[in-house]
DNA sequence: GCAATTGGCGTTTTT
DNA sequence: CGCCAATTGC
């Protein structure tokens, strides 16, 4: 460790603020001074409340420090925000008015209890989108504001915002009655347990002696006052960040609290991480480059002693069709010249539409990859599906699982029955569950017996919930609510791989409860835990794949070789209005996330044209790219400055097509399966094609020699003269792939 | 009550 | 282009 990473490791006492630059090896830091405390005997693991961005990043964490320390550190209250929160929670769900059973309602639950509320209200859905609204709620729980507080001092006139106080109002209620918690209310039922509790207050004021919080910059203002709380008595709070990789305002984080941590703890501690383990030199001084342009920052001087490095390249593509095929003909291209694998490899971009174009060069190629983000596996329609019918298992009054299975399979309780019930419910508010079960005593007719049966089928799954494991009652609810029949008759390829998602999920709680050391292996457990599953906390199983993810998804990972695609304004807007210069800050430091995520080959890459709502649109360059470029060249610190962009030679795509070796596989052959799911591939190799224009003595398998180095064949050919990328045995040295350039070569008889 | 068909409309990023 | 909501037809 160097001397700045030892002194944030061992100073433990008192607040402290880690500004940690990217790749300065702010993991292993946090790694060391938790396994330190516990070295020390400061804490016990149970004291020590550590927060990470994902699940995953928590785990291997744990891992580490058991390794560093040779003691179990299960007990280590180490997750994300909300998992923690959940779990205590649910202990102390009584106080809130919540039953220890709650429900978790996710993205879409929640912008359904609001599309419902909506309808019943009579208010223009086009006017006031679900989303919208559901947004601003979002915003105003991510302050600590409710409903109360919000129709008491917030409205202002404007139609939205009285519109939005109904609807909030209503939305409580109904969460409430559902026993139900949206994500928001992980971090606002916490902060009300703190701030309107002394006695529990006092209790986990105890327990945490050490609170640590990875990416502090991308904390929220609930977030904040929890801290605040939790830390007032021991005052051990120790945060971790960067405010150049502050990235996730549109969720309500705020960059302000890393920025001004040093005012609410006057005596912190401040250490700087600014020595960069990760990039090369000019990726590092891009990406310095980049970031001053910001004015809201706090000092940072990030420095390496690593190779200066390749120049950074940028392809220019003309349209998002071939800007794919150039980047996998760039990847395929490093491939052979370092021999890098394929796990070496990041594809990113803005949106996660834009992995489309990629995964289809991907797949003609034969290049396996792997896409996180996107739909995760938890949010498809089968699984959630089967999931409804867990929730409602545990807990009966949760309503969007209700609303979501109560015709699913088709069972005879349509649109006019469900709609009836909805008005009982309204008119004697009560939840919708009591209001089918009253519906079950007082109706008539063909839909009572539906919805008799349907009850009982619940009720019994509720039995089993209960009284067995969570693998069990898994099983047991799928093969018994009908979903698998439903699936099985359905013998599409897409339908097959809809079952076989069904049965993952049962393979999942049986995983779940082989695992379950720490906690019971309940089916209520199950649930809160795949409630929080990411699709970043997800373990990579085949490793060597292409991963393609958003920049977003990408941040605290690192590879050797990154492509970071779609360099437009359109997807990297500029806007000069002055409002805006908040947001263009937050654009240039997601800019700056991505190519930091970079240890050696940077690519960056944008289209002329691009397909935006079917239509075929010119688009710009992102001003970022000047400005990277503009300022590396005016600086006179670098010598190497004028080269600091390599412009990609184009490759023509008619021959690059002829050359590839697996350009006949039929599509769709091994590729079938939904994006977002593995992909295996038939293997992928240089070989000598077929036929080829390329000069004569040229074409692949030409044996050749090297002017320096041995001799060797050519495994593939542009078509501009310039390079040809070549297996070439070095004398007494072995084999290596190596781009080589025309000029120095000669052909062999 | 339910499946099939048509018409309208939009795209950041995610715990 | 692709997804969803509303509408039609059985």
């Amino acid at each position: 460790m160097n001397t700045a990473q030892r002194e944030a490791v061992i100073n433990t006492e008192g607040p402290t603020l880690i500004l940690a630059g990217a790749g300065s090896g702010k993991t292993r830091v946090l790694t060391y001074r938790i396994a330190y405390i516990l070295s020390q005997r400061l804490a016990t693991p149970w004291q020590i409340l550590a927060l990470t961005f994902t699940n995953k990043a928590a785990r291997e964490m744990q891992a580490r420090i058991e390794n560093l320390i040779g003691i179990s550190a299960k007990k280590l209250q180490m997750g994300t925000f909300h998992s923690i929160f959940s779990r205590i929670l649910r202990i102390e769900a009584a106080p809130l008015g919540y039953n220890k059973d709650f429900s978790i309602y996710d993205e879409e639950d929640a912008t359904n209890v609001i599309k419902n509320i909506i309808k019943e209200l009579n208010i223009d859905e086009k006017k006031y989108s679900p989303k919208s609204i559901k947004h601003f709620i979002s915003n105003q729980k991510n302050y600590l504001i409710n409903a109360t507080t919000f129709n008491a001092h917030y409205l202002d006139g404007r139609e939205f915002t009285e519109i939005v106080g109904k609807v909030f109002r209503l939305y409580e209620i109904r969460c409430k009655e559902a026993n139900a918690m949206d994500f928001d209310d992980l971090l606002v039922n916490m902060a009300i347990l703190l701030e309107q509790n002394p006695v529990l207050c006092q209790k986990y004021q105890n327990q945490f002696k050490y609170i640590l919080v990875d990416e502090y910059q991308d904390t929220n203002h609930a977030q904040y006052r929890i801290l605040k709380r939790l830390a007032a008595q021991y005052q051990n709070l120790c945060v971790v960040g960067d405010d150049a990789q502050s990235i996730y305002s549109f969720r309500g984080a705020t960059i302000e609290n890393i920025l001004s941590f040093q005012k609410d703890y006057p005596n912190a501690k401040v250490f700087r991480l600014e020595q960069n383990y990760r990039s090369t030199k000019i990726i590092v001084a891009a990406a310095n480059y980049l970031i001053s342009h910001n004015k809201n920052r706090l000092e940072k001087n990030v420095f390496t002693q690593n190779d200066t490095g390749e120049l950074i390249k940028l392809v220019i593509a003309n349209s998002e069709r071939e800007e794919a095929d150039k980047i996998v003909d760039w990847l395929r291209e490093q491939k052979a010249r370092y021999g890098y694998k394929n796990e070496d490899f990041a594809i990113l971009y803005r949106t996660n539409a834009q992995s489309r174009v990629i995964e289809d060069s991907l797949r003609n190629k034969g290049i396996p990859y792997r896409i996180f983000g996107g739909i995760s596996f938890y949010q498809r329609k089968e699984v959630k599906d089967l999931v409804a019918y867990l929730r409602l298992s545990v807990n009966p009054y949760d309503e969007e699982a209700l609303r979501r299975v109560i015709n699913y399979p088709a069972r005879g309780i349509g649109d006019k029955t469900i709609e009836k019930i909805t008005l009982l419910a309204q008119e004697k508010q009560i939840p919708f569950w009591q209001a089918l079960k009253m519906a079950a005593a007082v109706g008539k007719g063909k839909a009572l017996v539906a919805i008799q049966s349907f009850i009982m089928l619940i009720e019994n799954f509720q039995k089993v919930g209960q009284t067995t494991d969570a693998y069990q009652a898994v099983e047991y609810i799928a093969k018994n609510s009908g979903i698998l029949q439903d699936l099985n008759a359905d013998a599409t390829p897409e339908g097959r791989s809809r079952w076989e998602n069904v049965l993952e999920v049962i393979n999942a709680a049986h995983e779940f409860v082989k695992n379950s050391q720490n906690q019971e292996p309940s089916l209520a457990n199950f649930l809160n835990e795949i409630a929080l599953y990411t699709d970043l906390d997800k373990e990579v199983k085949d490793k060597n794949v292409v991963t393609l993810m958003t920049i977003h998804a990408s941040k605290g990972l690192e590879f050797t070789s990154v492509f970071v695609t779609g360099l437009e304004e359109n997807l990297f807007p500029s806007s000069q209005s002055a409002k805006d210069i908040l947001s263009i800050e937050e654009e240039r430091r997601l800019f700056y996330v991505a190519i930091t995520r970079a240890q050696k080959n940077l690519c960056l890459s944008y289209a002329q044209n691009r397909y935006r709502f079917g239509k075929l649109e010119p688009s710009q360059p992102s001003r970022f790219l000047n400005e990277i470029k503009q300022e590396f060249i005016q600086s006179s610190s670098v010598d190497y400055k004028e080269n600091f962009f390599h412009r990609a030679p184009s490759f023509n795509q008619k021959e690059i097509k002829k050359l590839s070796p697996l350009s006949n596989t039929p599509k769709n052959s091994f590729f079938s399966a939904p994006s977002s799911k593995d992909t295996t591939e038939p293997s992928p190799t240089l070989s000598a094609p077929q036929a080829s224009n390329f000069p004569e003595q040229l074409t692949p398998g030409t044996r050749v020699i090297h002017a320096k180095f041995g001799y060797g064949v050519i495994l593939e050919v542009d078509n501009n003269g310039e390079n040809a990328i070549a297996q070439v045995d070095f004398y007494a040295k072995g084999k290596k792939t190596l781009l080589l350039k025309y000029a120095n070569l000669q052909i062999v008889q």
